[in-house]
DNA sequence: GATCATAACTATGATAATCATAGTGACAAG
DNA sequence: CTTGTCACTATGATTATCATAGTTATGATC
């Protein structure tokens, strides 16, 4: 495609959002990264993304400050990918986006069975189902304060594409 | 590109809504339906998208149930498209990205201007700055709980992209 | 009543991003 | 010294995107 125009100056903060979060790759991978898997090949097997892809968008946001490469290894020397704070703030939308998938996007879903992940507030314990607000204890729910547990089926879906 | 992955049918409900919003057109697309620009011609001028980018989005947006198509005019035939519920409920995630790259992702802003659009609680008047709960009276914050004002310079570009 | 204007699109060709696949370099283990 | 793991890079075919121009339908203007 031809040089598509750059959103990364305009006033308005929904474009310059649209920059960096208009792009499937990148939702995938920040998705990733918030649910802890910070190598590089869980993340393409992960996100079936090809490693070309995977690599151009991990050195995007680390160029953007979103994320930072780090070595947890010396010899063989492996680098991973871990949110900074201007990543882990992009929490909220994430967030948002599967607020409204769980309750509009219909998954392919197995009778009887709740959301793909149910979130706790880990502050007092109550199940949160879809709310910004916690409904036990009435705190504003941000990135650390909600502990995830996927479903079976979930689960069983993400072994498959790492197998 | 080759035909993609598609995960609308996925168990995550994060993957589910990146197949509908990693996408530059859509989010800009619903930013200029969220508001209020529902014709056509002033999507595409607004959003710098050529007009079969803007066709075949709305075509979708509309497949998907998110928006919808309504004559505005009979004598001459005119077309525009407005949210449905589903397609509002998207809010949340628009707000959130707006919060974000509000203080997080610079504007080419005027020295010492507030955020590009102001939102005020309609409920009680407050200004709710980048707050999910209203920091006056403590209400959750959703689709039409808020009016946007943009700053002077918002709509001078807004206004130099429709000349 | 011929031309001009407006709105909502559709059509075409050049360009560039994406995917699938294969390959590389560094090291460790058997 | 062969095999395996991990984090990538390289290549070629495919296809989405952009810029530009054109179409259809109607109303207004000269």
């Amino acid at each position: 495609m031809p040089r598509r125009t750059d959103l990364s100056a305009t006033f308005c903060p929904v474009g310059r959002s649209a920059e960096l979060l208009g792009d499937r790759a990148v939702l995938l991978i920040l998705r990733e990264l918030f649910f802890g898997r910070r190598r590089f090949e869980l993340i393409a097997a992960n996100t079936g993304l090809g490693p070309q892809i995977v690599s151009a968008r991990l050195k995007m946001l680390v160029a953007e400050g979103i994320a930072e490469r780090r070595a947890y290894s010396q010899r063989p020397v492996r680098q991973d990918y871990w949110l900074t704070d201007k990543g882990k703030a992009l929490f909220d939308i994430l967030y948002a986006m599967r607020n409204w998938a769980e309750r509009w996007a219909y998954a392919p879903r197995e009778m009887g069975e709740g959301p793909a992940i149910r979130y706790v507030h880990r502050g007092c314990g109550t199940d949160v189902g879809t709310a910004t607000i916690c409904p036990g204890c009435g705190a504003g729910l941000g990135y650390g304060d909600l502990k995830g547990e996927p479903s079976s089926a979930l689960k069983a879906e993400q072994i498959a594409r790492t197998a």
